[in-house]
DNA sequence: CCTACCGATCGGTAGG
DNA sequence: CCTACCGATCGGTAGG
């Protein structure tokens, strides 16, 4: 019951502070900006978060965190690479839709993280490209894939995928789910055998 | 002679500020970090620029000349749109390739941009992202592409080609020939009818 | 290119 | 959640 009545500021201060992080840059977006936003005094910020960097780490992680979860899906799969990928591109799309304000932070600010942060969010970063390409080399071995550069490739298709967050609209014409058909589509075709 | 005397420490500035700013993000990096870069004090940038802005400003403006010189040489073009998206996607590597830090800050710090530059920059962004859709309406309509959503379509192109310049080196195995060869050929196989 | 300095604003704390 | 405030730093100017 106690516990409850904090909830709510908190998250509002998130959700508040991610949407701006998101306009305006984190470095370029004060305490005293989020602050105006929610009406209240910047110092009263500090009763409900440690400091503008939790707000950015906590963003940065838990996206990273769901991005993670997939990777655990696929671990035990017996798909073949064209399902494998194409479970990958689904799951990634459906966790960038998802709130576009914390994907695009997450994928635009993460630079702003201090240490050992930087380097520990990179090392993430830099795994789940390498759950990538596995699944690429994967395809090429078996000859279902194109023989060229996988790592070309891998982060052609990631970069491809990671500018869904700046369109993609709940309103829009297209789901989740047709986004993510179509583009498997076209990298399929494109990467094909 | 006397002219000359003055270029030199005003390009050194804008080539450690275009890094800095790309490392660091425009509004993390701060004179005093670019004077200090520079050994000397912050003050003395301001015999060389107008101001903080000034850098951001001719960076941008400055490639988003070069992408149009592009589309000025399609413009007149007889050639069918399959060759005009190998045109275009040559172009805009080789573009994005020449100096990967004023195109790193390029895509990614222009809104930083104050008005009324924050505007023209994005209506010069506007009318290349048209350029590029138009191509694809037209091979559509030809029947020589896939009958997809084409802003769908620009925009997955589009980020594919803008991610090259986080990866690309001049002394990487790739040329940025063999890089738009190779995109090229992935995008036209994912878009062919 | 420097010293000296401006007003504004920053993230954050003390204490209530 | 507020008032009052901290030291640090910001972009930029005056004057040489």
């Amino acid at each position: 019951m106690l516990a409850e009545v904090k909830i709510n500021p908190r998250e509002k201060i998130f959700l508040t502070a991610t949407r701006m992080f998101r306009e305006t840059g984190f470095s370029a977006t004060s305490m005293r900006n989020i602050s105006k936003e929610l009406g209240i005094e910047a110092a009263s910020l500090y009763s409900h978060i440690q400091s503008k960097e939790e707000i950015l780490r906590e963003i940065c992680f838990r996206l990273a965190a769901e991005f993670f979860e997939v990777l655990q899906t696929l671990e035990n799969s017996e798909e073949g690479p064209e399902e494998k990928l194409k479970t990958l591109i689904t799951a990634h799309i459906k966790v960038l839709t998802r709130d576009t304000n914390a994907s695009a932070v997450f994928l635009n600010e993460w630079r702003h993280l201090s240490e050992p942060f930087h380097s520990r969010f990179m090392d993430m970063r830099q795994k789940y490209e390498h759950a990538f390409r596995s699944i690429l080399k994967e395809g090429i071995r078996l000859g279902k894939f194109k023989a060229a550069d996988e790592k070309f490739m891998a982060l052609t298709i990631l970069s491809a995928l990671n500018w869904t967050h700046t369109w993609y609209s709940p309103e829009g014409k297209m789901s989740p789910e047709q986004i993510s058909d179509q583009l498997y589509s076209i990298i399929l075709n494109g990467i094909k055998n």
